[in-house]
DNA sequence: CGGAATAGTTAGCACGACTAATGAGTTACG
DNA sequence: CGTAACTCATTAGTCGTGCTAACTATTCCG
């Protein structure tokens, strides 16, 4: 009783587009369950909300539809989204500079310590590993 | 402006085990979402319901804590992901023979042939493409 | 100034996962 | 035998993540 005859293969069951679209379906959500639970004891945010330190990350404050469009979600998803890093003291929120209606989100100085430390430090226990 | 400018790679931002984190969970949740949508409008079966038929294409008549082992999820999980499918008439529940513990789970002819139509048909509008 | 457009939020829903607890059936052992 | 321990499936309740619809506040423009 080996792995291989357990497992069957793509070139096995799926080479219609309806068995090839299976495999992709179970094989990603079964990744995105595991990305979801395989993350540090200490860390109290979830997959979604780690989303945000990593996008804020790469550009610093940016307003809560611009983090929606390089997330590709609804605005409303986003905001919800950010409200958890924002309790936990990771990010803020301000008014935007000239325009009332953005909210600006930036990282804070104790979470960009907290989801990026220094290579020498390590990140175990970081939020985003 | 391009698609490389605004879209830093990997080798830009995130040389980090962190970094790398960040980018494998951002892809995988923008994907699965994806999955989730991109399904024929005929479709009446969720991402999740999907999967049962394709695991009982490999191997006909599971019991619910087969499919769950199979799917890495917990038997509760399972039992709730297969009611969709068993009320769409896709799959069956019937008890087991021998042991009444168990409950097998059964594609039907009809499920069968709406899944995975014959190469010739084409798949389109399959519950499971 | 006043209407249209834009940004963010709130509220409510669907879905997929989990844990804890329950019921029903099987197995093992004294 | 008969009971105690175990296994399997389900129910109930919760959380996280997404959506749409509707609302508020602000800005833009004619």
């Amino acid at each position: 009783m080996s792995y291989a005859n357990d497992m069957p293969t793509v070139e096995a069951v799926s080479r219609t587009d309806a068995g090839l679209a299976a495999e992709l379906r179970t094989s990603v959500m079964r990744l995105r369950r595991r990305l979801s639970v395989e993350r540090h004891p200490d860390n109290q945010l979830s997959i979604g909300s780690m989303v945000v330190p990593g996008l804020l990350h790469r550009n610093d404050a940016q307003t809560v539809g611009e983090l929606a469009r390089a997330e590709k979600v609804q605005p409303p998803s986003m905001t919800r989204t950010v409200t958890s890093p924002e309790d936990g003291g990771f990010v803020t929120r301000r008014p935007h500079e000239t325009d009332g209606r953005r909210v600006v989100v930036e990282i804070t100085d104790w979470g960009a310590r907290r989801c990026w430390p220094t290579a020498s430090a390590g990140t175990r226990g970081s939020p985003c590993s």
